[in-house]
DNA sequence: ACTTGACTTGGAGCAAACTCCAGATGATAA
DNA sequence: TTATCATCTGGAGTTTGCTCCAAGTCAAGT
């Protein structure tokens, strides 16, 4: 698979495709004999699950750490879980301020449209605590 | 309150206090009459606010937008409401990529595991999909 | 062989969100 | 009143994560 392959089937540039590779978030991508990248199977995974992290917000390093521990062989193994269990929970708690949020919008809103119906559109509490 | 109260409070920088009011994220600070910065309740609730939001990754852009809408007045409480749905909408957005992101990892954290048990420390799939 | 177009690299540039700094001013205690 | 400390402002610097560019190489068609 092309680059250009590539960069369609994930929406995502080439030149991130080719950033991604360059900071070792990804290990190297197989080459032609030219020098041109020919993405496996195996690079692709490597890019799903790249695409997939930085999506939910893990550091490009958490990344990189991680390709290196991996590169690394066996003795890394321990290393790796734990660095996927650090960022495990980074997610739980990013996800908890989300959820406040979210909540906080929500009743935002709701107050907003109740509001609207009403004809009285203003009231005193901003931080909806 | 004094800036040092709240960013201790709030565990937010002063400099960063500063900031957000700076840049229009919340607005202007209640003073004393020497200029120095007297947050007051409502100023608080602005905090509060700005805090939530930006740790869920509201862009600052959006929340200076609805503050200026918020000091327009009356008029712009449709704009407002809006404002706030889309808002809504990244969140839903980004709370499924990061449970994407979650369960993936979810899933490779119990394969280390079992690979830790069963002392078999390797196998293909590094996407998970 | 030559042209056209995709791909390569290294490095510079950029936007977002802080973060730090210097020099000035305000508040407080001796 | 003077020393000390907190806070002020405007502006510069930093970090992260891309994004763009120039100059060169590779590949495919004529």
């Amino acid at each position: 698979m092309t680059i250009k392959e590539v960069s369609e089937k994930y929406h995502i540039t080439q030149d991130t495709l080719r950033y991604y590779e360059r900071v070792g978030m990804i290990p190297e991508v197989t080459r032609t004999s030219g020098g041109i990248r020919d993405y496996q199977e195996k690079d692709i995974g490597w890019v799903e699950m790249a695409i997939c992290m930085r999506s939910a917000g893990l550091p490009v390093e958490a990344l990189v750490d991680y390709v290196r521990l991996y590169q690394m062989g066996d003795e890394t193994f321990q290393a790796r879980l734990e660095l996927l269990e650090e960022q495990r929970e980074n997610l739980e708690e990013q996800k908890k301020q989300l959820q406040a949020a979210m909540d906080k919008l929500d009743y935002k809103i709701s107050r907003y449209r109740k509001a609207v119906e009403t004809g009285i559109l203003s009231w005193e509490d901003e931080s909806c605590t």
